[in-house]
DNA sequence: TAGTGTTAGATTTTT
DNA sequence: TCTAACACTA
């Protein structure tokens, strides 16, 4: 309890009634999820299997679960549940594989997969085929699944075509899981709801099992994550939620912050404390966040506070053009980096979209300045790292017809899209998945021999490994299984370069080391099955190391939705533009407002200084349109901002004269050494 | 099956 | 304006 501020210390103290911890930003919401965890165990003699926290991301859960350690020795915390709402899900359904209906080794198959799996349901079904594009059909059949409608429900509740061919290919797509033996990433949480709904033995079970319950980043739920919570915590509501609806900016995709709200109606003991007192940031950057927000109609009003110093103004640049505004970013960087020594990780630089960090990026990189891109996709969606996925899927569950499809020519086995038709006709007419169609074709005359004998040997290759698998470590017969398809030749192939396919496999070694330790890693210490590390390594993804890694001392580039739960002293929130924050496709009222919160988000990443950034002119779709400062600007007061180059026009050259004068800075601090 | 032409669309994203 | 995904052709 040492170091808790008052209301900090109710929230960990309170035990008899449901409670709300509405946590201000940076008002040590995590701290008081460690201390309350700590407490149950140490001072109320909860077992610690019995205490469950939930998160939204694998890093949260890391974090959280590192925190602990660090308060509690080994033994005392053995046992306890921290994961995210995915993992959790997939926990439940490992125990209740056969009551769900599914067979061990089921699969969990990832965005891109479901994606593909839709769009060739999408050519079959002649209701919806051409009305609709795959994206989107994926889009309503996660939001049907995140608030439990199921695909009758859908097709009854259905108002135009559109809606209507959507529900019947909902209809399609869950039929297509099922017989692939997997589950969607929705159904992970969609699941576990339903068995507790419907089946009083089992919500019995687990309602014994877990003893006390806590939420993180309760204003991220949707309805079925709200859904699972209450059914896992039962009437009497042994449960602490923490949250922030300031701080809710994902209802885009499906989050309910009006949760927050639900619980008090849910719950009607609910108890709610309110934590106000800011440990992270100077007075200046929390009157202007409290400013901002006062304007979002929609939120409970909130008064951040805090002691860690008054702060400066803030600085507003304006900026010429795009261009202009990365140069000056990069070079103010520079600047502070080399006059007051502050470290480049201690600075980071927000935007709203992706596209923003080019040009920044180009200019960081011409200054000779460090930098990480949090966020991208270009690690995650590495096809080599996808690829091993499928072959070991494709081991662990015979039936996981997405697995069988990426990696059937991969490398080439002369088995084009034709066969792969004609195998996918043959599946559906004796109700086979894939593999096991293959097999009976094999056996058949209906396909060209040469296929037929490609067919078979693949699949009599794939059943010796897989009996192999059963007796040696995954990684080792993963290892042999790239050797013998010869992945590495087939990525020299594919790329035009030694270097790049040398990348690649360096990529899959990278994975592979991350796949022993996965295997190894597991809580009790035996290693897990097949079926297990598959399952579990769905939802890690390999992202998470990568970023682990990159401690070094760099600027962060981020967008604003990635910064939530970070801080740093220095931050620049760059494109301060209408159009671009708030975007220009959310000027409906509750989007705007949440457009607000994700700019009151990065404002409150500063703990030191603040810069908001902002150009005249911008190329857009190829046109220069002219630019309107963002109306978030004029909400927050204006003795609180310094703007500065309004009306200045920079020309070429005072440009490249900024950008050598701060060289020179530099090259004369670098002398002086 | 690689290579070329055409067209849409261009926010945020975890699991 | 640029890109990426697709459909079509050789």
């Amino acid at each position: 309890m040492q170091g808790l501020n008052t209301e900090q210390q109710a929230a960990v103290r309170h035990y008899d009634t449901p409670l709300l911890v509405l946590a201000g930003a940076g008002s040590g919401k995590t701290r008081v999820i460690v201390e309350k965890i700590v407490h149950l165990i140490e001072d109320r003699d909860l077992p610690p299997r019995g205490i469950w926290a939930v998160t939204f991301t694998n890093k949260a859960a890391r974090e959280m679960g590192e925190r602990i350690g660090q308060r509690l020795p080994a033994e005392s915390r053995r046992g306890l549940n921290i994961s995210t709402f995915h993992t959790l899900g997939l926990n439940l359904i490992r125990r209740e594989t056969r009551t769900l209906g599914l067979r061990p080794g089921f699969t969990v198959l990832d965005a891109e997969d479901s994606l593909n799996l839709i769009k060739s349901l999408l050519q079959l079904n002649e209701q919806a085929a051409g009305l609709i594009e795959p994206k989107e059909a994926q889009g309503r059949i996660s939001q049907w699944k995140n608030d439990l409608v199921a695909p009758d429900a859908a097709a009854g509740t259905a108002e135009d075509p559109v809606d209507a061919a959507c529900a019947s290919l909902y209809a399609d797509y869950a039929r297509q899981l099922a017989a692939c033996n997997a589950l969607d990433f929705d159904d992970l949480i969609r699941r576990p709801v339903e068995l507790l709904r419907d089946d009083p033995e089992a919500r019995e079970r687990w309602q014994r099992r877990v003893r006390y319950l806590l939420v993180d980043e309760y204003q991220d739920t949707n309805a079925s994550q709200y859904e699972l919570v209450r059914l896992l915590v039962g009437p009497v509501g042994r449960l602490t939620a923490v949250g922030d609806d300031h701080q809710s900016i994902y209802a885009w995709r499906g989050a309910r912050p009006e949760n927050l709200q639900h619980l008090k109606r849910d719950f009607p003991r609910l108890t709610t404390i309110k934590l106000e007192q800011n440990y992270r940031s100077v007075a200046t950057v929390l009157d202007a966040a409290n400013q901002l927000i006062a304007h979002d109609p929609t939120t409970q009003p909130k008064n951040l506070w805090s002691a860690v110093g008054a702060g400066e103004s803030h600085r507003v640049l304006v900026c010429d053009t795009a261009e202009d505004e990365a140069e000056r970013i990069a070079t103010d960087i520079l600047h502070r980096h080399f006059k007051d020594g502050s470290a480049y990780r201690y600075f980071a630089i927000l935007f709203r979209g992706n596209h923003q960090a080019r040009l920044i990026e180009q200019q960081l990189r011409k200054l000779s300045i460090p930098y990480v891109l949090t966020g991208g996709q270009s690690f995650f969606e590495r096809a080599e790292v996808k690829d091993a996925m499928a072959y070991l899927r494709l081991l662990a569950n015979p039936s996981d017809d997405a697995a069988l499809l990426r990696i059937i020519n991969t490398p080439r086995r002369g088995i084009g899209p034709t066969t792969l038709e004609r195998l996918g006709q043959i599946a559906r007419e004796r109700d086979l998945h894939l593999a096991a169609a293959a097999r009976s074709v094999a056996a058949e005359q209906r396909i060209d021999p040469r296929v037929r004998h490609q067919l078979e040997q693949f699949l009599d290759w794939l059943e010796a490994t897989r009996e192999r698998m059963a007796s040696e470590p995954a990684v080792e017969a993963m290892r042999r299984l790239l050797e013998e398809i010869d992945y590495a030749g087939f990525l020299r192939e594919q790329e035009n370069t030694a270097r790049a396919a040398e990348r690649r496999w360096e990529n899959l070694q990278d994975w592979l080391e991350w796949t022993e330790r996965i295997a190894e890693d597991a809580e009790t210490g035996e290693s897990l099955s097949l079926a297990e590390l598959v399952q579990k390594m769905s939802l890690l993804g390999i992202l998470e190391q990568k970023t682990r890694d990159q401690n070094d001392d760099a600027v962060r580039l981020l967008t604003l939705h990635a910064a939530k739960g970070l801080e740093f002293p220095h931050v620049y929130l760059s494109g301060m533009e209408e159009d671009l924050l708030p975007h220009q496709d959310c000027q409906e009222d509750d989007r705007l407002a949440e457009e607000r919160r994700l700019c009151f988000v990065g404002i409150t990443r500063a703990q030191r200084s603040l810069t908001f950034t902002l150009t005249r002119r911008r190329r857009r779709y190829g046109q220069w349109r002219d630019i309107t400062p963002s109306r978030f600007l004029e909400e927050i007061e204006p003795q609180l901002l310094r703007w500065e180059g309004i009306g200045v026009k920079k020309s070429e050259e005072e440009t490249r004269a900024t950008a050598e004068e701060a060289m020179a800075t530099i090259r004369a601090m670098l002398g002086s050494r």
